[in-house]
DNA sequence: TTGACATATTCCGATATGGACATATATTTC
DNA sequence: GAAATATATGTCCATATCGGAATATGTCAA
């Protein structure tokens, strides 16, 4: 087994940093892809091939207005992804005490070390 | 070039599931490889490079104990994943409001498609 | 020193990626 | 119908992955 699929899942999807900025892009407004691929300055063919993949994870959907094709956000697929990592916001704090405690302890483990032999 | 590499940064990290159980399983305590392999059902190896990994993106670190090597979770570097992703929190709903719209202009537009002919 | 235990690393194969490029498909306009 | 525009797809390449198996490294105990 290799990867897992960029469209396995939204953690996978969002793990790539064009498609984070895509995503961020579609905040509040549709846009078209080239209005993508020139914000992004990648071309038009990798842009719909990100697309596909979000499309393909369900965070994006698509509305077809004539010539071109309007994509659009749907956050709902990132809320799994929010609510595993807001499971470790305690722990920022936290881990830093124990973070410091652990330092603590290597000094003291030098200091001894140093006192011996 | 090929999809990043698990080690540039947290996304890609926690973009494997193991991963992600192994943080969980580090909340609250260290615990030794072993231990840890048990928990996930995989092979020593391969929780040793899992656990490479994230040591590699700082999300993880580890302790010298005797014969075995205690490892902890260092939740700060999901921060930036959390930021990120908290900046979608409030177009959870607000989309869904947006799809319903979006299903309703579908509705509608096949009325009037069945009414044409 | 030898043996037992814990962990890390290396080699292998299969697979999917992201990017560039060329090209196909679809829609509008003339 | 043909040209123009917008988007999607297919092919190629280089690369890094996950998993398994074997093996190396490190530590403790007798």
């Amino acid at each position: 087994m290799a990867r897992a699929a960029t469209t396995s899942d939204a953690f996978n999807a969002v793990a790539e940093p064009q498609r984070r900025r895509i995503l961020v892009l579609l905040k509040g407004r549709e846009r078209p892809v080239n209005e993508l691929a020139r914000a992004l300055r990648i071309t038009q063919p990798r842009t719909s091939k990100h697309l596909r993949v979000l499309r393909e994870v369900g965070l994006v959907r698509v509305r077809e207005a004539g010539q071109q094709r309007l994509y659009g956000l749907d956050a709902r697929g990132l809320q799994p992804l929010h609510e595993w990592v807001v499971g470790f916001e305690q722990y920022w704090n936290e881990n830093f005490d124990r973070l410091s405690e652990y330092v603590k302890k290597l000094q003291q483990k030098e200091q001894s070390d140093g006192s011996r032999s």
